[in-house]
DNA sequence: TAAAGTACCTACTAAAAAGTTAGAATAGTT
DNA sequence: AACTATTCTAACTTTTTAGTAGGTACTTTA
């Protein structure tokens, strides 16, 4: 046992957290399966409910996780155009995060 | 009451859940505040116990996390230099979201 | 006839994040 | 005398991320 051994366990490529933050790191992920949480909402909502974001990344970020089954989107075939998202099972298990998230937020940051 | 106001409340800058990412949402954040833990850890240590961040990633995360006042630093005037990081009580308070991420991670990702 | 609403996509540009390489300062080790 | 270890800093380049502007396609509303 030399003096390097004292080794916080370190964490590689199969680290829960790593592989967490892999699929929700991104700057808006989080925010978007907050956003959406529960309900069923359709594109135009979202937007409306995320001042700020632009709709590139909205729609990227839709994609990406729907690629990654934490969103599911349904589209009806009308015009104009009418598509639903909601979270999946495994999206709805992000929601713990999420509000440990704003959990944090609100007794720290925000007065 | 119009149509438009089914609106799923939108969040400003004043969402908690914004305010969080804002500190939190780098690539690595999560991941160091994780790994310090309720430990007291060198520099060193901290790089060796996340294989593949780079050293400017680490520092660069460091001193922003100091600034924010997440972690605290302490210098030993000694040669060859001895840094130690530890978690504030703020920093503390990030735990479990960190933890919820552990858990989502080692539940659904990670077999 | 023109404008607005719907949910996108594409190309281009700008900005931010991250990687790479080099080096400082000094003590102890070989 | 050269090398290692320690905790960084700085300059530069590459990569990734994000913003902007334009367009599609069709309907309803003004």
């Amino acid at each position: 046992m030399n003096k390097k051994s004292k080794i916080i366990s370190p964490c590689d490529e199969k680290c829960p957290v790593r592989a967490s933050l892999t699929l929700l790191s991104g700057k808006w992920t989080l925010l978007i399966l907050f956003q959406i949480n529960e309900n069923v909402i359709r594109y135009g909502e979202l937007k409306r409910a995320i001042p700020g974001i632009s709709e590139k990344m909205l729609i990227q970020e839709l994609n990406m996780l729907v690629e990654n089954k934490l969103v599911s989107k349904k589209v009806y075939p009308e015009i104009p155009p009418k598509v639903e998202y909601s979270l999946t099972e495994l999206g709805l298990k992000t929601l713990p995060v999420v509000d440990k998230l704003a959990e944090f937020g609100l007794e720290n940051l925000v007065s």
